[in-house]
RNA sequence: GCCGAAGUGGCGGAAUGGCAGACGCGGCGGUCUCAAAAACCGCUCUCGAAAGGGGUGUGGGUUCGAGUCCCACCUUCGGCACCA
């Protein structure tokens, strides 16, 4: 009876020894090329599902990869672990988020450990401890100091589910909706803190220095959404110019299209706009007032956007073209947005939809300037024109290109000394506050006499107390701890108030990369000493961090540099990318999950689904099912936990299996039906180990020839899919290798070169399957570990074939198949090619015109 | 509407411009067994008895040769969206 693998007992055996013996603690080593790999920590939400297996799994492969060639690998692992879920969990059960929180900490630790991933655990740290939060409060403070935190009174993005303030980049889709919740936000005028990432955007918009998916790249860069343009003052007609600066009576317009100025017909102004109040006139005040009211009440109800008619009211003001002094009636319009450019427009009828559509509802005239080149007309226009052409109808500039225009007008603006040259971003500045107890606090102080008075930083951190009652009281439950609130002032020693909000989680991760070189340092966020490590050279995530954390750390990074945080390091290693925190991305696809539901939409635990059938139907019922893949949620009941599958087959399978589902950066759906291939395939591996057959007497050459080319072949496309990423193909190889070695078993046993191809098999499936590679490394005698051998290299010799059979096209169809040598020259195969009676028969009474070789791969014979 | 990704057997998928469907699942047939499971062996794109033909979302193009490159379109998924 031969042994099966049991991973039951094979794989904590070695987890342990692994640990004990320390192989995958990171050490500096200057005798080694390093390799930092990162791969996004989780938020410790209680349980280790396929979630998390899919990004950590190919992340540990690539970790094991790179030691095994030679680098010096720091790969580590921490907890994400502040956020909402722990305080609703709090309010819930009545404890303590800190307690919910590191429960699961604890829970999810042992988890990763069963997955056999080789991180260095010394280095971890959970972003919840007053070590690690106290560095988001120092930097929220050199932020202040340098101007990049303020805080600002404005409507912000509010959930009423979460009770709290919103970044922009959380609120998501058409309809708004919370991030987390998915409730629909609503507006809110609040003061909050925000961080002027905006100041960055033009250098967040340089890609150059980074390998990163060019899928990201876009996000982002349609999110910070750089327009350039012009921008200039228009004085409201009658009123007096008080003060340019301020805007008052007159205001500020931006425009992509200076080109179109002679278009103006109109001008439009935000109904949040300041100086809609001032200008408009009194037989108006009742209508626009009205309108505003309702404008402003349809923000915060969320209009449904299902109805795209414009709609607006006059304010009675004029204002003053700048270049032919005609009026231009001013409207209040809720299709101009008081967050973007300068809440003003100028309003081009015949080359802007949106002013078109409003021009013809509301029976404003249509003024054409720009002619499609070519076209002579330049008469009314029935339909507006966005494209190329020259300028007309406008003055001195009729002529111009769109291009030329630009330009002119500009310079124009520039002279008249009422505008010029503007850039405007869609980004805005990143709110940070957040009406929750559990994160971190701001380190601000409230105080009558000395006004907003930063925590002095030898007295961080401020900690979060131990009790707060929660109320979802729609302000901070900090609030509500008076001995938290209320501290003295530490200027004027009088009564301060503490800022009780706390800080977006996402300051956590910003800079969190930095923290595993010296996670427990007291002095700093992280030792330069120590730093040698930085920056990371992989990281490894989803998208749908793409204008989150993937942008908040790149704005961070840039501000640890200019702070000169990296400027030792860079001394030290000039070569390294001392601009961008992840260098090299890759981003994985999404798991989601195989669900079958019966008729009334029940989920229907696999285990109780038969495939016997056309359709999958209820094992009981034998009712028709549903099949679906899924994004796993815990409210849709569908999430695959991998316990069921590590009892029954072991880590290794389940790492295995979800590396041969299909290329990592396009996820797919676990399909427990697919389990049993790699199952059988670690088997095959474990009986070739243990079971070995009869050894032969003498060496059989042509085998043993086979043997090694297919050792060689495989062993050099799994390295390079180790290299780009690719785990499917590298099971696939492997499987395929396995099966050649099965069919020279009997012919090759006992030679060195089964010994040695078995041995590659191993090594090969150490990085994927590292539990039973060190188990069939032990049994075949080769001492411990099997994870500190060197990777194996392949002799491109050793992977040529001798002789290979090659296609024959005629005028690219194929009609044949001749054998020859690997190395057959072109007279060679030609003469082996037209000797054939098919290629004969293909030919007869046509002419040869011409004969593609392609040494090794392949004939095409044009003939006509 | 704009941006991005993807369309290949019953299914997951493979294929530096060079034999489409590797590898695996499932299915079919067989060996072993009293039987079943497991394991092992063979077959498995499609039409055709065969010779041979057709085939990678659709239509064009480039090329000796296109799943792969170019153009236009269709579908699905993801992101953004009154951005002046």
């Amino acid at each position: 009876m031969v042994e099966r693998y049991d991973a039951q007992s094979v794989e904590p055996r070695w987890q342990q020894r692994w640990e004990e013996s320390g192989i995958y603690e990171a050490n500096p080593d200057p005798s080694r090329p390093k390799y930092y790999v990162l791969t996004m920590y989780p938020y410790p939400s209680g349980d280790l599902h396929v979630g998390h297996w899919y990004p950590m799994t190919p992340t540990d492969a690539h970790a094991r990869f790179k030691r095994m060639c030679g680098f010096n690998v720091l790969y580590p692992m921490g907890f994400d672990a502040f956020g909402l879920p722990a305080e609703n969990a709090a309010i819930k059960n009545n404890v303590h988020p800190r307690e919910w929180t590191y429960k699961n900490i604890r829970r999810m630790e042992g988890q990763l450990r069963t997955m056999g991933a080789s991180f260095d655990w010394r280095r971890e740290f959970i972003t919840c401890d007053p070590e690690y939060y106290r560095w988001n409060q120092w930097f929220f403070l050199q932020f202040y100091k340098r101007d990049l935190a303020y805080r600002a009174f404005a409507p912000v993005d509010w959930c009423p589910k979460c009770n709290t303030t919103l970044a922009r980049e959380q609120v998501v889709g058409q309809e708004r909706l919370c991030e987390r919740c998915e409730t629909p936000v609503i507006k809110k005028a609040l003061n909050q803190w925000r961080f002027r990432i905006t100041r960055y955007a033009d250098e967040l918009l340089d890609f150059s220095k980074l390998e990163w998916p060019e899928k990201i790249v876009t996000l982002q860069r349609n999110w910070i959404g750089r327009s350039e343009g012009a921008e200039f003052a228009f004085s409201v007609k009658g009123a007096p110019d008080i003060d340019a600066a301020t805007g008052t009576h007159s205001f500020r317009v931006f425009t992509t299209r200076p080109d179109t100025i002679f278009g103006v017909t109109f001008s439009v102004l935000a109904p949040e706009h300041p100086l809609v109040a001032e200008i408009t006139t009194d037989e108006r005040r009742a209508e626009v007032e009205a309108y505003v009211q309702q404008a402003i009440r349809q923000t915060e109800i969320e209009r449904q956007s299902t109805d795209k008619e414009r709609s607006g009211v006059f304010t009675g003001a004029y204002a003053v073209h700048p270049l032919t002094g005609a009026d231009v009636p001013i409207y209040v319009a809720d299709y101009v947005l008081m967050t973007y450019g300068t809440g003003a427009i100028m309003a081009v009828p015949a080359h802007d939809e949106r002013d078109f559509d409003f021009a013809t509802r509301y029976g404003i005239e249509i003024r054409p300037v720009i002619a499609p080149a070519g076209s002579a007309a330049d008469g009314k226009l029935s339909e507006v024109y966005t494209g190329d052409g020259v300028m007309v109808n406008s003055g001195g500039f009729d002529g111009l290109t769109v291009d030329e225009g630009k330009k002119a007008i500009t310079a124009e603006l520039e002279r008249l000394a009422i505008g010029g040259t503007a850039v405007t971003f869609r980004i805005r500045d990143w709110l940070i506050s957040r009406q929750r107890m559990w994160g971190t606090p701001i380190p601000i102080l409230y105080c009558d006499q000395c006004g907003v008075v930063p925590v002095p930083e030898d007295q961080l951190p401020v900690t979060l107390p131990d009790v707060v009652e929660f109320k979802p009281t729609g302000e901070s439950p900090l609030k509500l701890d008076e001995s938290f609130r209320y501290t003295p002032c530490p200027t004027c020693g009088g009564r301060a108030e503490r800022e009780t909000d706390t800080m977006d989680t996402f300051i956590d991760s910003s800079w969190y990369q930095n923290r595993f070189v010296s996670p427990h340092n007291s002095e700093r966020p992280f030792d330069p000493a120590e730093g040698a490590w930085l920056p990371t050279d992989m990281y490894t995530g989803g998208a749908e961090h793409a204008v989150m954390h993937l942008l908040y750390s790149r704005f961070f990074h840039k501000v640890m540099r200019d702070m000169g945080l990296f400027d030792e390091l860079r001394a030290k290693f000039p070569q390294r990318n001392w601009d961008e925190p992840f260098p090299r991305l890759f981003n994985q696809g999404v798991i989601t999950a195989l669900t079958y539901r019966d008729e009334l939409g029940r989920v229907v635990p696999y285990s109780q689904v038969s495939f016997e059938g056309e359709k999958p139907a209820a094992r009981e019922t034998g009712k028709p099912l549903t099949e679906a893949a899924e994004k796993m949620s815990k409210s849709k009941g569908n999430v695959v936990s991998p316990d069921d599958y590590m009892k029954q087959y072991g880590a290794d399978v389940v790492r295995l299996f979800l590396m041969f589902i299909g290329p990592w950066e396009l996820g797919g759906p676990w399909n427990p039906r697919g389990v049993d291939g790699v199952v059988r395939f670690l088997n095959r591996v474990w009986a070739l180990v243990t079971d070995p057959a009869a050894p032969v007497a003498a060496s059989d050459p042509t085998a043993t020839r086979d043997l090694q080319r297919a050792q060689h072949q495989a062993l050099r496309k799994v390295t390079q899919d180790h290299e780009r990423f690719s785990y499917n193909t590298i099971v696939s190889s492997l499987m395929e290798y396995t099966n050649t070695l099965y069919r020279l078993r009997s012919a090759t046993t006992g030679t060195p070169e089964w010994d040695g191809g078995l041995e590659t098999l191993v090594l090969m499936l150490a990085p994927i399957a590292p539990h039973v590679s060190e188990e069939m490394w032990e049994r075949m005698g080769r001492g411990y570990s099997v994870h500190q051998q060197e990777w194996p290299r392949w002799d491109e010799a050793l992977t040529a074939e001798d002789s290979i059979e090659i296609p024959v096209q005629v005028n690219g169809k194929l009609r044949d198949r001749v054998t020859v040598a690997a190395q057959a020259t072109e007279a060679e195969v030609r003469e082996a090619v037209l000797s054939r009676d098919k290629v004969r028969e293909a030919l007869d009474g046509k002419q040869l015109r011409k004969l593609i070789f392609v040494p090794g791969k392949l004939v095409n014979l044009v003939i006509g």
